[in-house]
DNA sequence: AGCAATTTAATGCAGATGCATTAAATCCCC
DNA sequence: GGGGATTTAATGCATCTGCATTAAATTGCT
């Protein structure tokens, strides 16, 4: 029931993991982040969008930080709130992994009916 | 992209393991056995089925075996196989937990576009 | 028959996730 | 203004997952 998408998923993963080091919720933060206004967010706008649990996405833009693609500003008007904001190279990151991302939903949507799984074993799409 | 079908596997996992102790993945398993001519597959048959890397299908198994759920059984035909086969116990909590997957299917598919994430909050779907 | 290549399932290990809890800041009602 | 309820983000902890490796059994080629 779920395997057509679970795989598409799998395949974004390994994919971007691969030829961008970034995993595919990662780029999905990215991502959001790339669309809004400045390039910037607050951690909760960030919740409403990922569909992440809340302490997963805290993690997440822990290790976007220490990669250096994302860095956590205090928001003066709330300071309860986090600001995230992409970095430069975070920006770059993005714009590279965009067209894998895109590349590899493509391949999958025309690909799903000829090639295997590709899960179990190290058959890697594309790579 | 991936939100709607995230949100409803995430449902699914909550409510089947709150309501009977039995993980999204876990049901997914036993639904094949149960579909199977008696109840009975082979590791290797299960893993095309479900989607899962092979490592995590031995594990789930050896979840299920320790919740008397399933047993293994050599395969005599082919010494390195292993037979999964469901026990009485599983085949009553698939039925059981068949119900509540139909009924989460359903209610998401009606609800989606009403009621909020509840991933990141303890607001469980129907909980 | 003999032996390398392959297939099958289990396991060590590291990483990601979710739940529950915690700490800080804000809100709101009195 | 004061104090409890609420919101926000981080963290401890347990679990699940996938990759790489391992061990056993089978297959196939000579």
């Amino acid at each position: 029931m779920h395997c057509r998408h679970a795989m598409i998923w799998a395949s974004l993963e390994r994919t971007l993991q691969d030829r961008h080091n970034v995993g595919a919720s990662e780029y999905e933060v990215l991502d959001r982040l790339a669309e809004a206004t400045h390039g910037k967010l607050r951690v909760q706008e960030l919740a409403d969008a990922v569909c992440l649990s809340q302490s997963a996405l805290s993690r997440l833009i822990a290790r976007l930080e220490s990669a250096g693609l994302v860095v956590r500003a205090m928001c003066d008007m709330d300071r309860r709130g986090i600001f995230v904001e992409m970095t430069g190279e975070g920006r770059s990151r993005h714009a590279e992994a965009r067209s894998t991302h895109l590349a590899v939903l493509g391949e999958m949507l025309t690909d799903q009916w000829v090639v295997p799984p590709s899960l179990s074993k190290s058959a890697g799409p594309k790579a």
